[in-house]
DNA sequence: TATGAATGAGGGTTCATTCAT
DNA sequence: GATGAATGAACCCTCATTCAT
């Protein structure tokens, strides 16, 4: 079947890195093997691999949409530049789940398997760090402006509220994946109510 | 009549699992091997299966006592009954951090393994939902107290505020372990003002 | 009527065998994958197994240049019916080695491999044996001519002899090949010296 | 089977080699699987990898006791130093010829692969170039000897005929492995006569 | 009893070869 | 006719686990 089109290629890609997200999203990283993966995609460990040189850079193509998709999440979410820290997270989560369940993969479990996989992964570790720290960034940024605002003490240290605020996330998604028992609308709406207006505060 | 104590017994059990928590949080559970238990034990595959009836038995006998001291340190966090939620979760995070960093073994290294591994692992899963929805019921029965103390609206809802302040914590897990960049102190100062005090006192 | 004409083809053929050469040379014949080749060559897998209907035939093709370019160096060297023996094996390794180490191949290792490679393929074996056999008995002939010029004693057994003399070459390119410190001219040099005329003798 | 003395884990290696020699002298270095060894050897892969890092050092191990049986071989004709270099080599081959072809395993199959595979490998090359430089050694100290009892003249360069001897026993390797049909008793006898003593003496 | 040699299924990966395009 | 994507058997090697000693 040569000579095909290189959009072709784009499809396989794609068809092979979805059979991987599935496999990923049931079992995990480690307790998926290439196997699995050749199984799900209908296709042939030959031709898995000549689209991917290994299985590491078969996990770093599968996790990659997912962190984009983050990103991309949180840069929207940021947008509005007058809404309370709070309120980006709540925008935050609720414009991330669709994403995260849509479909036959729930990319919360991919996430905290990545998670998993960067504590011994160099490369996935990088990604995380990368990622997850513009992540931070965002958020701390909007802190900054909602102190700058009035509606936080001006000693307030935008980088740790980052990290909490950032805490919220990586909490909704561990709980989602590992205990089940988390409603995103209901989780999202409180978030919202953090680090509300002050009240007779500056936004007025 | 046993040769050995019980005593012995548990002494050697222990001993394996101390063995395994450093593998586990230098490799993961997955990327440790049996072989890697019993060379770091110093002793022999057939003593080490002599306790553990399997891998998966041994990663349940460490997951265990990580979430045992993760349950323990939010009762008596909890115990201040006039504490808000907000310093609940800081006092509970400066008392895991010396248990969880402790020593040669980063403890927030097993509980990321330990989430991924329970995606798959019925055994780990249960120890966490079990353990993890303590923990939460803990920090809602917290809220509940706060919100009948007059400190939240009447309509707050005890469950996702438990939800999201146990976000904070498996936040701080999570970062610290993947990220390794977050200030426990600050970081617990920081969780210290979630749901402040109502200014005049109760929701009025 | 052939679209492409004959000559073409075999110009092809002889890129797709000179590519190959390269590659055996470099790394034997089965450390070189066939895609090796196909890289070497430039051309596609399919134009090379349009050639050749199997590795093991590449193999063969590229084997046989390199013997009958010996077969052709012995009949040469073989013409002067007054050399001695010696002579005679000393002018063959003066012919054989500039086409053995000309360009970007040293055939020595080439041949190496094939002798390998001969142990377990009957066409390479097949190969082997007829030309290394016709190269022996031409020196066979040559050590008969030698005594019945009163040379050597009259029970000489010109077979055996003829191993002999063979051995002298063989030993040459395993020594090029895998140990890289003989001098192709001194060695030479010496050949010449073996089965010298009779003092006294009769060719005067 | 554990807890079992030193001499039958010596056993037991020995007898995973004798296999490989069995499956290397009948296909090869590389046309012979693990997996071939594992069933001729009667064990089981894991078996096979107690006792031996990697495939290369199998190879190694099987190749090693050859070249100690060459140098052994080389120490024992060099002895007698009234010989001639031709009666040492004649020696040598009748020498080597028992251990050679002894038992189920004709060790010039595996010499001439070991030849093939020292191209690629530099352990085995290192090997190789120790052992045969070795014995190229001896030959050549023979042939010092040997002129300086007056049976060659003067300038005789006793490295190239130490290489040139050297041939005589690969040559006999090669064309019993390859081509099958050198008697080595003949063949043996015919290496005797080269560089004869000088007639009337030293060369004066 | 405690040992650690042995097992063999399964791990990731490459290969010669084919055939739809 | 030439291409190169696809195949799937086989590659080397590691693993959790067992059981003879």
């Amino acid at each position: 079947m040569p000579r095909v089109s290189a959009e072709h290629l784009a499809v396989r890609r794609d068809h092979i890195v979805a059979a991987a997200l599935r496999c990923f999203a049931r079992d995990g990283f480690h307790a998926t093997s290439v196997r699995d993966v050749v199984r799900e995609s209908g296709l042939s460990a030959g031709a898995v691999y000549s689209y991917f040189r290994s299985k590491d850079d078969l996990v770093a193509a599968a996790v990659e949409p997912v962190v984009e998709g983050l990103l991309h999440a949180v840069d929207e979410a940021v947008l509005d530049r007058g809404a309370s820290p709070g309120e980006v997270v709540g925008r935050l989560l609720e414009r991330i789940y669709p994403l995260v369940v849509e479909g036959d993969v729930d990319y919360t479990r991919i996430a905290v398997t990545a998670w998993a996989e960067g504590l011994r992964d160099p490369a996935v570790r990088g990604i995380a760090q990368r990622t997850y720290g513009r992540v931070r960034e965002r958020l701390s940024e909007c802190v900054a402006h909602w102190r700058d605002a009035g509606h936080l003490p001006n000693d307030t240290d935008p980088e740790v509220l980052g990290q909490l605020l950032f805490s919220v996330v990586v909490g909704f998604v561990m709980q989602h994946a590992l205990l089940g028992d988390v409603d995103p609308h209901r989780y999202a709406a409180a978030a919202t109510l953090l680090l509300p207006p002050a009240h007779g505060g500056a936004d007025r």
